[in-house]
DNA sequence: TTGATATATTCCCGTATGGGAATACAATAC
DNA sequence: GTATTGTATTCCCATACGGGAATATATCAA
């Protein structure tokens, strides 16, 4: 078996450095494919096979405007990655076994939250 | 250019899910090749692979012990990732506004911690 | 319609992968 | 010494990558 596809989860497709820059770039706002590739410096083709891959896990949106695809972030589907991450914060020293509490705080009131819905 | 390598940085070594389990493992303890190999139910060769990545990448410390290799999680190699993905924490709801100053906060203490060391 | 601009897709290639299988190396036990 | 256990390495393969270049598709303009 091969390593698995970048399109496989949010982890591969993070995996790769340009497309970590495309969404620290998504993260201001909105932009065409063409902003993204500028911005980069990378050609128009690559930009947006980057950016397809992005949008195959989830992790931005897309919508036309006219001849325009306009790109933005969803944040949202990062949570993957901080969860996971999140599990070993309670190893990286005494400050972040504060955090730790803070999070597990942060949790509960979320689901107060969604049972108030 | 092909895909970067697993060894390139900690994004890309832990893209792997079988070596995001060898650290949830990790994480309860230091465990020998063959504990890590049996726990993941994954042949001796395969788990001695992925804990090389991981080791070079910074992921696991690796201690000698007789003839068993002894390896640990090194939880401290992850903050890249953790920076990064807390870049966005803004963009997941009001609750994360709050953990973001948090971390800010967190941040300077560390900066004043390291000052007066 | 023709032309221009914006984006997506296709083809090619060098490179790296993760798994299987076999083997090599290391350290202990006898 | 030999045998045994624990670990690392090597070779093979199918697969997928990211970049370049060229081309196809889509949308607007005149």
């Amino acid at each position: 078996m091969p390593r698995s596809a970048t399109t496989a989860d949010v982890f591969n497709a993070v995996a790769e450095p340009r497309r970590r820059e495309i969404l620290g770039l998504l993260a201001r706002g909105e932009r065409s494919v063409n902003d993204v590739a500028g911005s980069l410096r990378v050609n128009q083709p690559q930009a947006s096979k980057h950016l397809k891959v992005l949008k195959e896990v989830g992790l931005v949106r897309m919508r036309g405007s006219g001849q325009q695809r306009l790109y933005s972030l969803n944040a949202a589907a990062l949570k993957p990655i901080h969860d996971w991450v999140m599990t070993f914060a309670q190893f990286w020293g005494e400050c972040y076994d504060r955090l730790d509490e803070y999070l597990q705080e942060l949790q509960e009131q979320e689901k107060r939250h969604a049972q108030q819905k």
